[in-house]
DNA sequence: TTCGGTCATCGTCCATCGGCGATAGACGAT
DNA sequence: ATCGTCTATCGCCGATGGACGATGACCGAA
């Protein structure tokens, strides 16, 4: 979804609606819920330990993790042949800062 | 998104992160907010009002909304040939908590 | 140097999303 | 009865998501 919004975006949508929608995308898949939570249990995790309490295959955590670093939400730096991860909280009470006032507009709109 | 999570589904992720994600995905899309916003602004809306709105075709429109509704952010009520769409604002503050408590559980945790 | 562990990336596969047009049902008005 | 309008749904299609295994790079330890 991050980079899609073909035809649509073209047209309707006002841009921080694609914005919002962007950054919700990357939190609306359980597996990156739960490994959002489990990065914010501890100060930082490699790869590995994120596999091992996932239950999903090395490559496909990677890729979580790639989706995460890349909407903002997880600063990632590269330590010897592991990688660590790491909650940007600030991100994180952005996103939902956001949502709030989405929901807030609604609410009270009308 | 809503019902897929095949294997993922079935290993890892609690419970309530597939809640959260189910909810959030019905969020995640420029339309979906947009079709949200129009609708908070009046008291109800028909789904015509809405494709005037947006610019997309009556079908798509018309998804959309089913999907705001089965994710019961959206009521809907048949009224003669219209049908009349409402904002559930309930279950948006709801949406909104539970994106509040998974970052505050995030931000705390540790 | 070699081996083992960690990681990112690539290619593949399948399911789903999201767009559309066409269609059929329901209703009101003529 | 017929026509026009509003919907929901269907079928189709291209693009994407998300899973996996395999591969290659990197690094530390033996």
């Amino acid at each position: 979804m991050t980079e899609s919004l073909r035809q649509t975006d073209a047209r309707c949508c006002a841009p921080d609606s694609r914005a919002v929608a962007a950054r919700l995308a990357a939190l609306s898949h359980p597996a990156r819920i739960e490994i959002l939570k489990h990065l914010s249990a501890r100060n930082s995790c490699c790869c590995r330990e994120v596999v091992d309490h996932l239950d999903l295959a090395q490559s496909t955590v990677s890729q979580h993790l790639k989706i995460l670093v890349e909407a903002g939400l997880v600063r990632f730096a590269p330590d010897r042949q592991r990688s660590r991860y790491e909650v940007d909280r600030a991100a994180l009470a952005d996103v939902s800062a956001s949502v709030t006032a989405l929901v807030n507009s609604c609410c009270s709109g009308r």
